[in-house]
DNA sequence: TTGCCTCGAGATCA
DNA sequence: CTCGAGGCAA
């Protein structure tokens, strides 16, 4: 053998080793090596890979860490949705959940779960083919992420390569991406020694670290993957349970819980909780719930998904943390359509890793429902881990001074009349747009990115605009100078061109973004793309009459009122005369043709939930042909579309004679081809 | 609702 | 260096 030779075969075991290495540190939890062995070898490899260029491999050990990319993340579809999970509170729920699947599975035993505790990270998806990492990407909306690979390959527990001499020619493994508890105090010790911001939790520094420009930072924080479901395999079988696919993963050389088990029925799924209870305290890492699948695929098969979850799954959730603190102050936020909404200013409390100041009452009848008043001692948690919550009063600490929170009879900010309209919860301030506090949330609104799309106006510069009187409505934007902008603070001239030329662009833009913009109430951005479509231009939307409203779909009496007032008030009229002056233009609404006319005239109703489609889908998948979608069965029903669990829609529709369609029958009508689901 | 990163650009100081 | 805006994640 040539020296040549040695050399490769060194590398070729070197990279084997190192991997192994990993494998048995991060999968099995059992490494064989030291850190300075496994340094040892990295530093080999590395010694050699510079001495023989020619043979180094993007999935060599050495080649983790990529170049720098510049500029924003590419986006990503996801082929199959990353779905969210249903969540339970307790043994009730999901004694609730549990039946809901007993209904619809047909099993007579007690049904079979795989559980596993549900880390407190972000989900990412990773994306193998012949066995070579080639994508990542966070979770997105479900179905666009961003692509993270060079990120997620700085992982040493994301395998570059899997493991096995034939692995599938496909593979897409989902799993979360979290920090352990001593790796995110060691960071913090490291950023503190380093004069650097601290972070706050683990979740976020994990989040944080995902998204850095220069993977060597990333490569650099103590980040852990952690499998737990496989969304795509080809060229290999799918194991039938869930409990046994994730032992593939583990197999393929992807980490797995530590924890996963089966267990039966509710009795298991609660033994199980309590077990993980006892032990969340001693994990390495922060959980906050445990997640229970329905282990057999078939089983999961019948259950089917709701909207935008699968149905077999859930997520019973750990208590919410629950912090003690002093309500300072209850405000009155005054927002678009100048509602008050009262605010609670919290003296500042840690609630599970995220400090809480504010947090909303919603409306006065809640205030009053809990019985909180200003001084008192309250309970916060944070409601579906987001949202800050006032739970309670803790009325044994109630102190002397404790006041009502009072609504204001006027506006705090205009000091118009306000008032609460006959059978509603939520007080108005009556100032309209007199009222500054409206004023700059019409005009955020109208900037904002699903609206006109305004780059650059956000609510300081519009804070100071409306302050200063440079603008009093959203017409007035198209009319401003570069030398009224330019003498704003933070707005040198610069700023100031971009501002303008943001305006100027925004100028083009589509009719449903335009009435969306107006701010009417009760017109959101679906309600906006349907009039749009109804009416194909402002003109007629203007004119109609709360009848020709209500045709539009899912436009009821409540929203035709709305648009109708807005429409008759004279300074949204002028408003809109100005905003077209300025130019503010879109393209023509073409009237649908060819396809999109096949199923012109025809009205449907959609009852239950369809296996492939939320119900939205599919009445766009209709609306896109040309047919109306209607919620009640009449005669003029063409037919009516049956998912699983129909209700009484199915009952109506044969009494009347009309059409029922199951879901095949659904997909043959609007054309879905096999290959398309 | 909060925390994190990035970008562009203004502000500040040498 | 700091700030505002924007985008993302839970």
């Amino acid at each position: 053998m040539t020296p040549l030779d040695q050399a490769k075969q060194r590398i070729n075991t070197l990279r084997n080793e190192i991997d192994q290495h990993n494998y048995r540190y991060y999968v099995l939890d059992d490494p064989q090596i030291t850190d300075q062995h496994y340094d040892q070898l990295m530093r080999e490899l590395q010694a050699l890979e510079a001495e023989y260029p020619q043979w180094v491999s993007a999935d060599s050990p050495t080649q983790r860490v990529g170049a720098i990319v510049e500029g924003p993340f590419a986006t990503v579809e996801h082929e199959v949705p990353m779905l969210s999970l249903d969540n339970a509170f307790g043994e009730d729920e999901m004694e609730a959940f549990n039946k809901r699947l007993a209904d619809r599975v047909d099993v007579d035993d007690t049904l079979e779960f795989c559980a596993e505790p549900k880390l407190d990270g972000l989900a990412v998806s990773l994306l193998y083919r012949d066995g070579r990492l080639v994508r990542a990407a966070t979770r997105g909306d479900g179905r666009k992420g961003e692509d993270i690979t060079a990120n997620a390959r700085t992982l040493k527990s994301v395998p570059l390569k899997l493991v096995g001499a034939s692995p599938p020619s496909l593979v897409e493994v989902r799993g979360e991406v979290y920090m352990t508890l001593s790796g995110f105090d060691a960071l913090n010790a490291q950023q503190r020694s380093n004069q650097k911001k601290v972070f706050a939790n683990p979740r976020n520094a994990a989040a944080g670290s995902l998204r850095m420009q220069d993977p060597s930072i990333t490569a650099s924080r103590p980040l852990v993957f952690c499998a737990y479901a496989i969304a795509r395999l080809e060229g290999m079988d799918l194991p039938v349970t869930q409990y046994q696919q994730m032992q593939r993963v583990k197999q393929l050389g992807l980490p797995i819980s530590a924890h996963i088990e089966t267990v039966d029925g509710v009795d298991g799924c609660a033994a199980y909780y309590q077990k993980m209870l006892q032990q969340r305290a001693q994990l390495p890492y922060e959980i906050d719930g445990l997640v229970f699948k329905l282990n057999p695929v078939d089983q999961q098969r019948q259950a089917g998904f709701v909207s935008r979850a699968p149905r077999w799954a859930i997520a019973w959730k750990f208590p919410a943390q629950e912090v003690q603190t002093r309500l300072l102050d209850v405000e009155f936020q005054v927002g678009r359509t100048g509602a008050l909404t009262p605010v609670a200013r919290l003296d500042p409390v840690l609630v599970g890793g995220v400090t809480v100041s504010n947090a909303t009452l919603h409306n006065m009848d809640e205030i009053e429902r809990k019985d909180i008043r200003i001084g008192d001692t309250v309970i916060v948690r944070r409601a579906g881990d987001v949202i800050p919550e006032i739970v309670s009063a803790v009325l044994s600490q109630r102190q002397k001074g404790a006041k009502q929170a009072v609504m204001p009879d006027t506006c705090p900010v205009c000091g118009s009349e306000v008032s609460r309209a006959e059978g509603q919860a939520a007080y108005r301030c009556n100032g309209g747009l007199v009222c500054a506090a409206q004023r700059k949330e019409a005009i955020r609104h109208f900037a904002s990115r699903k609206a006109m799309d305004i780059e650059g106006l956000g609510e300081k510069l519009i804070e100071q605009m409306v302050d200063l009187g440079m603008v009093a409505s959203i017409a007035d934007l198209y009319h401003l100078e570069l030398e009224q902008v330019s003498g704003l603070e933070r707005m040198a001239e610069k700023s100031a061109t971009n501002l303008l030329r943001a305006l100027d662009k925004s100028r083009q833009t589509t009719l449903s973004r335009l009435i969306y913009a107006l701010g009417i109430r009760e017109v959101g951005e679906a309600t906006a793309e349907a009039l749009a479509r109804y009416f194909a231009d402002l003109e007629p939307l203007m004119k109609a009459t709360v009848e020709q409203l209500v045709e539009v779909d899912d436009v009821g009496p409540v929203v035709a009122d709305s648009i109708r007032h807005f429409f008759d008030q004279d300074e949204n009229r002028e408003v809109i005369d100005r905003l077209l002056a300025a130019g503010v233009e879109w393209p023509p609404i073409e009237k649908p043709a060819g396809d999109s006319e096949r199923l012109a005239g025809k009205t449907y109703v959609i009852s239950g939930t369809l296996e492939n489609y939320t119900r939205d889908e599919a009445s766009a998948r209709l609306k896109a042909l040309g047919a109306r979608v209607s919620s009640s069965v009449s005669k003029k029903t063409s037919a009516v579309i049956a998912g699983d669990k129909p209700g009484s829609k199915i009952d109506k529709a044969q009494n009347l004679g009309v059409a029922v369609l199951d879901e095949a029958a659904f997909e043959q009508l609007i054309g879905v081809h096999d290959d398309e689901t």
